[in-house]
DNA sequence: TCTTGCTTACCAAGGTATCC
DNA sequence: GGATACCTTGGTAAGCAAGA
């Protein structure tokens, strides 16, 4: 979405003069703005919090998007809205990666960073390729490009680290969906990031917060473990066991561990536990800013790089 | 039985803290 | 300020379970 988001600011630069700084501004405001509730649309459990509230939103948001107005900022977010629809709904291609070749095939499969899924690997013995030069991320080939890669292509390489923004939408699918669910939560939350990454994402997350209490360490995006106030941290333990221990059903509540005294509280310093400000959450069944009438999930982020669609 | 998806364990790279 | 050690992170292979 993040990239459809960009995309869309981008293409939007031609009709509306949207600088990246606009869409900054526009897409803090989003996140910290809350939609004014809407009769229809807040079946979902409606969206709390937040500092708004009043039939003004657009106002609102357009106040902190320096030379917008509220009719330019809602026509900019129905675009972006549109554009992550139409990518979602597969009609429209996903951007890619500068240098990054056009998909073969009508697959429309996104270009995802992660090699497993773009390019066959050897298959090798686990110990053997471990520092082997194809393995590490500079050594690789690409869709046959060779061993002569741009600077880009190894700086996509060596893993695109995850944002807040993205870090949040995943608790907040995590929330939705539940833990095991790395599919839907990929789909339907990170959609910048394929089910694998989100596994591997939540498998650091959940380690981490089980060494919460371990001694001092050093910040990091996993100490986020709460949007809007809201802890959306897990209390279930550590990804563990085959058996799929999920405890959370899905689209099941879940509960809270802040308030539950679970680990994942903040351990030393602010940025344990720290609330992510945004108006996003709600916990269940909550659509994310969804100011009138759109699908869930719709948050724009602007990347440096638009990050592909990992949906086809 | 085969396919698909999830979990775990491991690695390399990069960043940060600490020590000199 | 530089060197070193430690920590965090993203990626992926392998194993396992559930469903078709």
């Amino acid at each position: 979405m993040a990239g459809a988001a960009l995309a869309a600011s981008s293409a939007e630069e031609g009709r509306g003069g949207w600088s990246r700084e606009d869409d900054k501004a526009f897409e803090n405001a989003l996140a910290t703005i809350a939609p004014p509730p809407k009769e229809e649309e807040e079946e979902e459990g409606g969206s709390e919090g937040g500092e708004s509230g009043g039939g003004d939103w657009w106002e609102l948001i357009a106040a902190r998007v320096p030379g917008k107005t509220a009719a330019e900022v809602r026509r900019h977010y129905e675009a972006l809205v549109e554009d992550v629809n139409a990518i979602e709904a597969g009609r429209v291609p996903v951007p890619r990666y500068v240098g990054e070749e056009a998909p073969s095939g009508s697959t429309p499969t996104a270009v995802t960073h992660s090699s497993k899924e773009k390019q066959p690997q050897h298959h090798q013995d686990h110990n053997s390729h471990h520092g082997s030069a194809d393995r590490k991320r500079g050594g690789f080939e690409i869709g046959g490009q060779g061993k002569s890669c741009s600077k880009a292509e190894q700086e996509r390489r060596k893993g695109i680290p995850w944002t807040e923004e993205e870090h949040r939408l995943f608790l907040l699918g995590l929330d939705k969906f539940g833990k095991g669910d790395w599919r839907s939560i990929s789909r339907n939350f990170v959609i910048s990031r394929t089910p694998t990454q989100v596994a591997s994402h939540a498998q650091k997350y959940f380690i981490r917060l089980n060494s919460m209490n371990r001694d001092r360490r050093r910040s990091s995006i996993h100490d986020i473990t709460s949007v809007n106030g809201v802890d959306v941290s897990s209390p279930q333990g550590p990804i563990t066991g085959q058996a799929n221990s999920n405890p959370v059903a899905v689209g099941s509540t879940m509960k809270h561990p802040s308030q539950a005294n679970v680990p994942g509280v903040a351990m030393y310093g602010p940025p344990v536990g720290h609330p992510v400000t945004g108006h996003v959450v709600s916990a269940v069944g909550t659509p994310v800013m969804l100011p009138h009438g759109h699908a869930p999930y719709v948050m724009p982020v602007a990347y440096p790089v638009p990050p592909p669609s990992m949906h086809p």
